[in-house]
DNA sequence: GACATAGTTGACGTTTACGTCAACGTAATG
DNA sequence: CATTACGTTGACGTAAACGTCAACTATGTC
């Protein structure tokens, strides 16, 4: 009767851990990895791990940093910005000034893949004129 | 008379390679490795390299390849798709599907970017709510 | 011509991000 | 109830991308 797929109890969508491994075509391996490295932190029913709908976008979160070349420390700092901390103006400063250097970096990034964009497009047009010349 | 930084002669801008870690802020050693991985290869003069614009062009890629969490492999890729190879259309042909897959994924680092923006922005905004109401 | 200033080639060390067993626990199933 | 499937915690291995010596060479400067 229990699946081992998602289900729908308690509230809310609850993955395991070969799960999201499908899901994000990586390795439970992996997952427990960032668990280890403080990116994660999933319940626990007994031993075995128990992943939210926040744990899921948490994944989503790493693997897009994955994907811009990010370390696990940035992409840890990253997750730390959408958890609730300390409630003080101080705290929130803080984290509004992390909030802007992470779109500073990734402007940074945007910059870098306009400019490889047009070099690319360059060097087609230039393939391009070779092989209309033969 | 000779100097160590950039001179011009025979006809172009040649720099040392200390003068090229200087610019780029990275080390000695991280130039020669790659050269080693086969993304440079630069004149020699007796055992000392010089290296030419053309030098200092593809180190920029490198840099710009590496804010992009691109691997020293798909940067030598890339670095290749600018070099003269055969000139038969074959090799034509596949070069332009290599600009193409590079492109393609350029374009999904530029989405990932986009939704992570995004995300910050919807993220600052929770914040100065939560500040205001304090 | 002794010496400081680049530069060179090994060779081994290090960090990051997992992969790959091994040895074990637990739970559903025929 | 033995088996199969999935999960767990170590522990060690590994690839990529350099860092860090060491030992040596070439050069120009006082």
């Amino acid at each position: 009767m229990t699946k081992n797929t998602p289900s729908s109890n308690s509230g809310g969508t609850i993955y395991t851990i070969s799960d999201l491994a499908q899901r994000f075509d990586i390795t439970t391996r992996a997952i427990r990895f960032y668990e280890s490295e403080g990116l994660l932190s999933p319940e626990r029913q007994g031993q075995k791990r128990l992943y939210s709908p926040r744990d899921y976008a948490t994944l989503k979160l790493i693997i897009r940093g994955k994907r811009l070349g990010w370390s696990l420390a940035q992409s840890r700092e990253l997750i730390q910005l959408y958890n609730p901390a300390e409630n003080n103006q101080q705290q929130y400063q803080k984290v509004l000034e992390k909030v802007r250097q992470s779109r500073e970096r990734l402007q940074e990034q945007m910059n870098d893949i306009e400019i490889m964009m047009i070099e690319l497009n360059d060097q087609e047009s230039r393939i391009r004129e070779a092989m209309d010349k033969q």
